[in-house]
DNA sequence: ATGGCCTAGGATCTAGGA
C-alpha cells in the first residue's frame, strides 16, 4: 500500500501531470496540496474514471487540499475545527489547508502549512500560530488514532541537511529557529520523519525554485514530509522522492514523496 | 546585492508563493 504527498501548484494547471503520474505509479492514496480550485470546479471525474474517489477541501485561487483514494475513506475531517472546535481554531480555518480521514486502519492527515513569507511578518506570526494549533490537533487525533500518518507540504526544512546551502539560511523562511521548533513540538507528540527512517544523506530535496535553473543544479529544499507515529514506523517499508514529474514540461515546483506500507 | 519564475484573478497589473 502506497501513500503519496504532492503540492501540485494548481490542480487545473497540473491535471495531466497528476493523472499521468497515477497511471505510471500504483498509488493507493494521493494527498494533494495547493489545488487552488473551488470544490464545484474540482476535476473529480478525471479521478473517478481512473478508479479513485476524491475528497476535497478547496477555495478560490489559494491553498486547497484533497485526498484521492482507491478505497473509500471514513471519518473525513475538514479543517482543524471539526476536531478542536471553533472557539479554539478561530480564523485559522479561513484558509483551507487541512483534510484528514481514516484510510483502512491508518488515520491520514494531509496538510498545507502556511509559507510565512518572511521573518517578523504578519504571515510569519500566522505560521507559528497555525503550527501551535496543529500540535493540539495532532494530540487530539492521537487519542483516537494511534496509527497516525501526517503528511503534506510543511514549508519547513527541519535540519540543515535538508537544504542545498544551509550556511546563509538561519534567518530564512522555512529554516528559521522558531518555525523549526514549532514543528519539532508537533513531532514530540510521537511522530518520526518517514524519509529519515531510510536515508541519512543530505542532497535529497522535494522543492526547487522555478528561478535560476534551481532544479537542474539541485538547489533545493526538503519541505514535503511524511511523519509517522511509532506503530507505523514498524510497518513502513520505504520512503522515496520521485524526481520524474519535476522534469516534465510546465511542472509543479514540488515533486511527489511516497511512503510504502506492508 | 538583486532577482531570476509561475499561478489565479481579472486584466495588460497585483498578490502570493518559497
Amino acid at each position: 500500500m502506497k501513500v503519496a504527498t504532492w503540492n501540485v501548484n494548481s490542480l487545473r494547471s497540473r491535471l495531466l501531470h497528476v493523472t499521468r503520474w497515477l497511471q505510471d505509479n500504483p498509488i493507493d492514496l494521493l494527498c494533494l496540496q495547493e489545488t487552488k480550485v473551488v470544490d464545484g470546479d474540482f476535476p473529480a471525474d478525471a479521478f473517478r474514471a481512473m478508479g479513485y474517489s476524491p475528497y476535497i477541501y478547496g477555495q478560490k485561487a489559494y491553498n486547497g487540499v484533497a485526498l484521492i483514494s482507491r478505497s473509500p475513506l471514513q471519518a473525513v475531517q475538514y479543517g482543524f475545527t471539526s476536531v478542536l472546535g471553533a472557539a479554539r481554531v478561530g480564523g485559522l480555518d479561513d484558509q483551507r489547508r487541512v483534510i484528514g480521514a481514516l484510510w483502512g486502519d491508518i488515520y491520514v492527515v494531509n496538510l498545507y502549512v502556511p509559507n510565512g513569507n518572511a521573518l517578523g511578518s504578519d504571515k510569519y506570526a500566522y505560521k507559528l500560530d497555525w503550527l501551535n494549533c496543529l500540535k493540539e490537533y495532532v494530540a487530539a487525533l492521537l487519542v483516537d488514532y494511534p496509527q497516525l500518518h501526517l503528511c503534506g507540504d510543511f514549508n519547513i526544512a527541519l535540519e540543515d541537511r535538508d537544504i542545498y546551502n544551509p550556511e546563509d539560511k538561519a534567518s530564512h523562511i522555512m529554516a528559521s529557529g522558531p518555525e523549526r521548533q514549532a514543528l519539532q513540538q508537533v513531532l514530540s507528540l510521537g511522530l518520526r520523519d518517514g524519509f529519515r527512517l531510510f536515508s541519512q544523506e543530505g542532497g535529497h530535496f522535494t522543492w526547487w525554485d522555478y528561478r535560476a535553473a534551481s532544479f537542474r543544479r539541485n538547489l533545493g529544499w526538503r519541505i514535503d514530509h511524511h511523519y509517522l507515529s511509532a506503530p507505523l514506523c514498524d510497518r513502513a517499508l520505504a520512503c522515496t522522492i520521485d524526481l520524474e514529474p519535476r522534469r516534465w514540461e510546465k511542472p509543479s515546483d514540488h515533486t511527489p514523496v511516497v511512503v510504502e506500507y506492508s
